[in-house]
DNA sequence: AAGTGGTCTAGACCACCTT
DNA sequence: AGGTGGTCTAGACCACTTT
């Protein structure tokens, strides 16, 4: 069993992350200076940069030249569009506005306590909305949320005040930053709860999207299906 | 009009890019040491190695500690991967086989000619094939390729002889390095061809890939439009 | 002017691979 | 043993923002 290697920038780096997870430095708030991190890190100015690259590029922390280093927001407009991936045929994107149509609060399934790691039937809170693109209905979505990291849910999330941004809600109440997300994309046929909602013909081929959403802790915040008609907007990827 | 700045470690790395672009060095084989291309250059081993962690960062190189940076190249297995994202439910992901039904030279149509930046009726060449995940017929493809970049591609890819990874093709017999690719996904009716050549039904609801395929030199090398069952399978990606 | 992040250097030493 | 990439340092200077 021989000692495992592990640079030094490395460890400073999680230490950073973990006292970013911690609260020490909310989101929106400016770390100290390079610096100061340095010095009291006891390492040079390099290796500090190297564990802050590297957490800039995980969307961890935001850097301003001349200003400072910030802990990543979801209140900043940069951070909106990265868990957005609807586009028009020209490759505008716009966010989408949302009318609410359930919001309560049940007993876990099957699939929400695999999801999240807990229990059947453990609280969890569920919301189905339709989502506007250009004033046209194009997703209708069904989210389950934790309960367990959002304590009186209810209270906030209720029909008739449900915000348009759930991952802002989730930062300015429970302190939740959401970091990563999981995506899986099938076709599937437009049911009568589709044709309700949105403007699409029976057994109409939609896109279904089924994704699990992450914190910075890795803990599991959303379950979230949306059933999508393509007929103008499409979902856009890069590989490489 | 004040002189634009640009760090020194980036004008180093397009200055390789360059030079990989240009053919100086091949894919699969190793670039100088990084002290050689810091004396090269006269700059400092740090502002070298930036220039190299950009490419790198970029799929460009492949750096093996002890042994030198390689041009990336599709022989190594690590690269077949990053343009395929089909999955089971289990997140197994498997590369599938081929089936080709038709390879033959044509004309551009529109869509081709925007692709490529061509004109209409300039030579094209088009691949149809039906691809295999664990002996089910899962996608059923028609492939445009841009014949101004491959001449004689025909003598290379005809029916009977048309190899399973054709990125690997590109690299080996035109010196065509795959660099990134853009998908479009939209939910389509299956039609006749593909109940055809799918194990599906007609109207059975399909996921359809538009991609255009970039080499390094932002060339659009490829036109492709895939059209999927996802009954097993299912388009995967993360956002972050 | 002072403070922040961004770039660059020269040199040291470590980890890994080949001979 | 010798070469390669990987880490780390101490210090200099540049670019940007705020005071």
């Amino acid at each position: 069993m021989k000692p495992q290697f592990r640079p030094l920038y490395r460890q400073v780096k999680e230490s950073l992350l973990r006292r970013i997870a911690s609260g020490e430095w909310t989101p929106g708030t400016f770390l100290p200076s390079e610096s100061a991190l340095a010095d009291e890190y006891g390492v040079s100015h390099g290796t500090l940069r190297t564990a802050l690259n590297e957490l800039t590029k995980e969307h961890r922390v935001v850097r301003y030249q001349g200003k400072g280093t910030a802990v990543t927001t979801f209140d900043a407009d940069e951070t909106m569009f990265r868990f957005f991936r609807m586009q028009d045929a020209t490759g505008q994107r716009t966010l989408p506005t949302s009318k609410a149509y359930f919001a309560e609060a049940g007993e876990a399934r099957q699939d929400e306590s695999q999801a999240f790691g807990i229990p059947v039937g453990a609280p969890v809170f569920r919301i189905e909305r339709v989502r506007h693109l250009n004033y046209m209905p194009v997703m209708n979505e069904y989210i389950s949320l934790n309960c367990g990291l959002m304590p009186d849910i209810e209270k906030l999330a209720s029909l008739h005040s449900l915000p348009n941004t759930l991952y802002n809600l989730f930062q300015t109440k429970y302190n939740i930053t959401i970091a990563t997300a999981r995506e899986f994309i099938t076709a599937v046929a437009a049911n009568e709860s589709d044709v309700r909602r949105l403007d699409v013909k029976f057994n109409e081929p939609l896109l279904a999207i089924k994704r699990i959403t992450y914190d910075i802790n890795e803990n599991v915040i959303e379950l979230r299906y949306t059933r999508c008609t393509t007929e103008v907007f499409c979902y856009y990827t890069e590989l490489s």
